[in-house]
DNA sequence: GTTCGCAAGATTGTCAACAATCAGTTTCGA
DNA sequence: TCGAAACTGATTGTTGACAATCTTGCGAAC
């Protein structure tokens, strides 16, 4: 009866090269964006991304209508898509939600954490105060992230911590400004190691005071510049 | 000739939207999944989606992913979109996530509050005393919905209102459920007027603080029901 | 009676061609 | 000379068809 069969198995191997699909062209070019490949206001024109990523032209506009929907991307009716400016003014509104958001998660840290992740938020401190001693404020920047996210790892706040990351992303620019700005790792170490003993010792509302007199710092540090006129 | 290009009525879309029909799509299926008329988990066929809106497949595809942005509808490769189902600890984190950008948006509106708007909020208080006074539960409800909006609109925060409002839109179901609770009004009227006072005497940490309170006492009710279970 | 495999149907994913629109340039008339 | 209408090239928006994938129902084997 059955002579031919085994159709359903077929899979049809494209070597062209072309295996991307939406999701692959959606991270890279957010990673393309972040690092500053991509000025903000720049024009995104599909076929040239067409061309960058080898990805169709279906898929190159679902990953703009991600991008725009992180806030990363300006998408135009009939004028296509650019890099989202940012203004000083809404830096500043991002960093206090940031400020809000990383506040909760800080205080909900201390509620949960584990010995062992006690024991490594001190050395995260320990290799801060080394770093700002010595003068690496690269490494210290790469620590400092380090810290935010483990912090984050510790709270387990899934809500919050989709909403800090978009945020993070879309002052990703501004974020590596303001950290080589001088005397600020002696301002903010200090801080770090606050927020840290607080959530060591497991006490919820100084974690959340802590970690937002830290971020508050950094509003004050914009607040400065937007007086200064210091546009970007 | 003369080509007049009477194009009035229909084709009157506004350049500074993005997709018109996709927009429309995008608004009137997220007011049915607002209003029940979807229930989470239930799957939305594209098919039925363009019998339903009239608007062609491409479109009803922009709107899904732009409500998956959203968080109200999740989409599965190949396995299409159905209304998403937000479990109670899920309502518990995006509560918290609210609890703390009201509490932000409250102490800016109390650095920013005119006098035109102070008296607008002691009337929606003095409303919503005599509502829960008279037992209007539903008009209550109304006049919390109103309250919170005018906080919003007084602070000004295009940020926070933003995240806010899909955070709300998420929590749409639940939300009617809990206004409804036996001695919810009780509760939480007083929690409004503290919160109101603390805005017209333009007090932000205690704007804040109250504005938290209120919202924690939520919190606190969810936990109860996760305890029993969710059957009271 | 149950379980497994397999085809048929339903549904979503992708593409390439076509239509609509925009920005810049040219042409025409006062 | 100046301004406005019309043209052109570039870019985006949309459609319909087709391919890939999942789900369902049926029948055979145990």
């Amino acid at each position: 009866m059955s002579a031919e069969k085994n159709l359903t198995g077929v899979r049809r191997a494209r070597d062209t090269g072309e295996g991307k699909d939406k999701a692959a062209a959606r991270d890279e070019l957010r990673t393309a964006i972040l690092s500053g490949e991509y000025m903000p206001g720049e024009r995104l024109v599909e076929a040239q991304l067409i061309e960058r990523f080898g990805v169709s032209r279906f898929n190159i506009r679902l990953a703009l209508q991600d991008l725009s929907g992180e806030g990363l991307v300006e998408i135009q009716r009939n004028r296509g898509a650019q890099v989202r400016k940012i203004s000083l003014a809404e830096t500043i509104e991002i960093t206090q939600v940031r400020m809000v958001l990383e506040g909760l998660v800080a205080a909900q840290a201390a509620e949960r954490v584990t010995d062992a992740q006690a024991s490594e938020l001190d050395e995260i401190g320990l290799l801060m105060r080394r770093a700002v001693e010595s003068g690496e404020f690269r490494r210290y920047s790469d620590l400092n992230q380090r810290l935010h996210g483990l912090i984050r790892t510790i709270a387990g706040h899934a809500t919050a911590d989709r909403l800090i990351g978009t945020l993070r992303a879309q002052l990703a620019r501004h974020q590596f400004m303001l950290s080589l700005l001088p005397g600020r790792p002696q301002t903010s170490l200090p801080q770090h190691e606050r927020i840290i003993t607080a959530i060591r010792e497991r006490d919820p509302a100084v974690a959340e005071t802590a970690m937002r007199e830290h971020i508050a710092s950094v509003i004050e540090v914009l607040r400065s510049l937007e007086e200064n006129g210091g546009h970007p």
